[in-house]
DNA sequence: TATAAAAGTTAGATTAATCTAACAATTTTT
DNA sequence: AAAAATTGTTAGATTAATCTAACTTTTATA
């Protein structure tokens, strides 16, 4: 059975290596500043995560997931993530609420559990943020996904999902921006990629740092690769 | 914030002194034995609950909770028992499958997740085991149930609550058993607790797995725990 | 390519919770 | 009340996860 701290370095490896996905593997300085600890730790640990066959690495090389260590990390984001529509759709939490609680409910590992809250929940595909959900085999099906920042001027898209991360999301409930709404960006400055945006009755101007966290299907057609004409 | 440790040692002492009550108090050895460590663990242990006020002891003497302690492990008594009651009433997990696995969840510390699991469930006074869920301020209102299983032979006694599954009750209705209903315990073996009843013009023989579902209060005063003298 | 910077490792220390083994205090029994 | 039994304590060791500080390897740059 893994202890909290090693299902924390797996989640990290699969956030890192499998949702980043610009690299299959990753640095020990990396992996530490994302876990908040010491290369000198992170040094120590992989050694032992090697030694259990979750990770691949070996003396001053890159570490990456062995398949064993990728499943272990998956079924750590299941279960964060159906922990997180647990509290939001049956407690009324809030979806900026959710995270730092899930950070605890996820270590809780009873198989059996999870798959009852997970059919209590009638099988929800996305976590309140809008991230996909892994199924109990440990898979994913990344959708393809547009981000804020990417589309067309005066084209209309719905806000579909937004990454994970408790900056974005209280950020975005100060503006009032909510998952499902529809916005229109109005104008791009090409200088600094500084965005006007339209929804609701709102107009706001913001940057890039928070276009590139907000991901947005077509609100006709409700797909990120969509061939709408208009 | 307290370790999962200290609030099982918590916990231990609240079974031990509050609910178990013959002494307010407990010594080093039977705190051992239930928290199945070494006597040298919890000589150690209990000096730093004592440090952080939560439990009176000195060298060689007995232990016992301050209110801070008894009210931290009575919270720990509270997680747990919404936690079963959840397992069971909203996940379908049978009575004997949830303590363990409450083991866990009851130390997830959000106070707003508890009392909102509270409110999800309606304010259950009991949890699945016929234990009394204590209040948000630790408190436990209904202190005392006793069930058929742990009656006296031959005294009066009448069902006044059955625990919330169905097939207790289906069971119950086809032997003619009903709520309200005197039973007396006519003869119960030593080997596997079946147990004869009569109730009405009646006479039954059934097993522990019922008894141990029913809940009874004395014919003459109606309380679980009487001192009728007969 | 030599050297500086960045990245990674090792050794030794710390903290929490546990153990064993030896010892000390208290309580019970004769 | 002395001996025996029980109960409790202390000292020293262990394991997991972390740290700091010194050192080594790899990578980047002048």
């Amino acid at each position: 059975m893994l202890s909290f701290t090693e299902e924390n370095y797996l989640k990290a490896l699969v956030e890192l290596t499998v949702f980043d996905a610009d690299s299959e593997e990753v640095g020990v300085n990396r992996l530490a500043t994302c876990l908040d600890v010491k290369p000198a730790t992170v040094s120590d640990m992989v050694r032992k995560l090697r030694d259990k066959s979750l990770v691949n690495y070996e003396k001053y090389g890159k570490v990456s997931l062995t398949s064993e260590g990728r499943l272990k990390g998956m079924m750590v984001i299941r279960r964060h993530r159906l922990w997180e529509t647990f509290l939001s759709s049956k407690l009324g939490f809030s979806w900026d609420e959710v995270h730092e609680l899930a950070e605890e409910l996820e270590h809780i590992h009873s198989e059996k559990l999870i798959n009852r809250l997970d059919e209590f929940l009638d099988f929800p595909e996305f976590d309140p943020h809008g991230d996909a959900i892994p199924n109990k085999k440990g898979e994913i099906l990344l959708p393809f996904r547009k981000t804020l920042s990417e589309i067309e001027i005066g084209k209309r898209h719905r806000i579909s999902a937004v990454r994970d991360q408790t900056e974005v999301l209280q950020y975005m409930d100060r503006i009032e921006l909510k998952i499902n709404q529809d916005v229109t960006i109005e104008h791009r400055e090409a200088f600094d990629g500084l965005t006007t945006l339209t929804y609701g009755n709102r107009t706001s101007v913001v940057s890039p740092k928070l276009t590139e966290n907000i991901f947005v299907v077509c609100s006709e057609c409700g797909k990120a690769k969509c061939t709408c004409t208009k």
